[in-house]
DNA sequence: ATGGCGATCTGCGATCGA
């Protein structure tokens, strides 16, 4: 079974390339990020079309999340849990978190597998209210983790971290010195979830070294290979025992319309 | 040394992303 993880930055602006990629490489799961719309403007027909079950977390103009998959799903989730107080705090009191980051089901494949689609906030500029949220919002996300874990079962948490783990995962890691996606607290925080049990599907199949998912649209950054990875599909031990192999879609970046992201594939002995 | 692109709608300029 094959779950792709994908930001697609506006799923409405792209929707012809989206489809395309999709019905080129034939994943059974899309977890996508950045969808930008109310779930009320998700294109879910041509979703349905192509014969995708449809679930979104969406938010207006910003944010938003959707999975998609050929088999069925159940027991959704949206948002992480701690959303009550999880937010920018205003003149430092507590407010919700309203941002749609999160959206996580049971996929009813012959061997069921839990997936959660992720996309982490930016937390750009650091020194303001957004790095903190990040921080907040990964301590959220880990400890849903290790609930998770708990269980003992096949899971995949999938998609945007937003965090450059280590110098190898930028061509130009100088570049991102002072940036919220290459801070220790930023790498420390997907370490730390990594520790809780997760195997990092890039390393399972050993992509090499310069295996990037985003090049920014300004300055050149995809014609210079300035890259850097940080989408990635976390694999509890019991999908990490099944896992069969992994593909970076590098040539969706060449795409008409392209996002800065591409599509990362993960192929899982589930079905 | 800086900006450079692209999407949204607050909508033809401001805000956000990474």
């Amino acid at each position: 079974m094959r779950i792709a993880t994908w930001n697609v930055n506006s799923v409405n602006a792209r929707l012809p390339t989206v489809l395309a990629w999709l019905e080129a490489a034939q994943p059974d799961v899309a977890c996508f990020q950045e969808i930008k719309c109310i779930d009320e403007n998700f294109p879910r027909e041509a979703f349905e079309s192509l014969g995708y079950n449809v679930e979104t977390h969406g938010q207006k103009s910003y944010n938003g999340v959707a999975l998609l998959s050929k088999y069925p799903l159940s027991d959704i989730r949206r948002g992480l849990p701690g959303a009550e107080t999880g937010g920018i705090a205003v003149d430092g009191v507590e407010a919700p978190d309203d941002q749609a980051r999160y959206i996580e089901a049971l996929v009813e494949s012959p061997t069921p597998i839990r997936v959660g689609c992720i996309y982490l906030p930016n937390g750009n500029p650091v020194g303001t209210a957004k790095f903190p949220y990040k921080l907040a919002w990964f301590d959220r996300l880990n400890a849903h983790a290790r609930d998770l874990l708990a269980h003992e079962e096949p899971l995949a948490l999938c998609g945007d971290y937003n965090v450059i783990p280590t110098p190898q995962d930028a061509d130009k890691p100088e570049g991102w010195v002072g940036d919220a996606l290459f801070q220790p607290e930023s790498r420390a925080a997907i370490r730390a979830l990594k520790y809780l049990g997760l195997s990092d599907a890039s390393e399972l199949g050993n992509q090499p070294p310069g295996t990037y998912t985003f090049w920014d649209y300004q300055a050149g950054a995809w014609q210079r290979n300035h890259g850097i990875r940080i989408d990635f599909a976390l694999l509890s031990p019991q999908a990490a025992d099944r896992f069969r192999g992994i593909e970076t879609h590098r040539d969706a970046r060449d795409m008409d319309k392209p996002s800065d992201h591409v599509p990362v594939v993960v192929d899982l002995a589930l079905d």
